[in-house]
DNA sequence: CGCCAGGGTCTCG
DNA sequence: CGAGACCATGGC
């Protein structure tokens, strides 16, 4: 990042861990955080501002971030339980040795549904690009960097501003989804108490949101550490996994859930990775 | 230039 | 219900 953010080295304090920070903000979760040269991490969990480090394996961040940092990251998900619940086949334990340390983490309910909204048929560094334009053209400026702009200043945007950010067909898809939860016709912190089944119904109900978009914000804002985003990186394991056997996205997904076990949603980012990573 | 990317939606059989 | 067409954009 050249924009000059140089985060004060004023002294860090631990929150805990363990966890792989790169992994973690690499692994096409969340696209707008910046690594600094010393390997330290800035960038925005909601609209405050933060830097995080890893010092032997922990997590450390500025004083008085604790507390949503620990949150954010996730550092309460059992990491040992889940491991052992890893299914036993070469694939999978080829993925959790690669990626060790990498977390699931809890994103603003609307940052993230938005962003997937855009994410379809782009690659992760063009999703990143949408992010940042569309954080830079809308958002709240928080120091020398932009929060992304809540459903109610971009239920006020035009389609051809977003656009302009690169979106293409998906700014009709962001700017009516906007406007649904501006309205209040859907309330993205109500539906957090619903059944996964009934949420993802919810959720697929949006103007730009299927099955796969659906299951990202499961995982990534909703805690449904069950949910499996089938991208065609993730369908290509899969067909992997069942010998060239194809199916029906149904059929798919459920074989997934099966194959994957109780939190197939990490299994499903660690596999993720680790097929990314070694097609280069 | 052709191909691919963390897909959704609509149409047609 | 399932397969295909179409939808923009940018990197390689």
């Amino acid at each position: 990042m050249d924009s000059g953010i140089r985060a004060r080295k004023s002294a860090l304090s631990v929150v805990g861990g363990p966890i792989s920070l790169d992994l973690t903000l690499r692994s096409g979760q969340v696209f707008h955080w910046d690594r600094l040269e010393d390997g330290s991490w800035v960038g925005l969990i909601g609209d405050r501002f933060v830097r995080v480090s890893e010092r032997n394996g922990a997590l450390e961040t500025d004083r008085g971030s604790e507390g949503i940092v620990r949150n954010y990251f996730s550092l309460d998900h059992p990491l040992d339980e889940i491991y052992a619940a890893f299914p036993d086949d070469p694939l999978s334990r080829e993925a959790l040795e690669m990626c060790r340390g990498m977390r699931i983490i809890r994103q603003p309910r609307w940052e993230c549904l938005a962003t997937f909204i855009t994410s379809s048929m782009k690659q992760v560094a063009h999703i990143r690009a949408m992010s940042l334009a569309i954080r830079k053209s809308f958002g709240p400026q928080i120091g020398e960097v932009f929060a992304y702009p809540s459903p109610g200043v971009l239920a006020r945007a035009d389609e051809p501003s977003l656009r302009a950010c690169g979106l293409g067909y998906r700014a009709a898809n962001l700017l009516a989804t906007a406007r649904r939860v501006a309205d209040g016709k859907v309330d993205l912190e109500a539906l957090s108490r619903l059944e996964t089944e009934d949420l993802r119904n919810a959720l697929t109900a949006l103007p730009g949101v299927g099955v796969k978009v659906a299951n990202c914000v499961l995982l990534f804002a909703y805690e449904r550490l069950d949910a499996v985003p089938i991208d065609v990186w993730i369908h290509r394991v899969l067909l992997s996994m069942r010998r060239g056997r194809d199916g029906t996205a149904a059929q798919l997904a459920r074989y997934a859930r099966r194959r994957l076990g109780p939190y197939a949603g990490y299994v499903q980012q660690y596999l993720f990775h680790r097929a990314r990573v070694s097609s280069k």
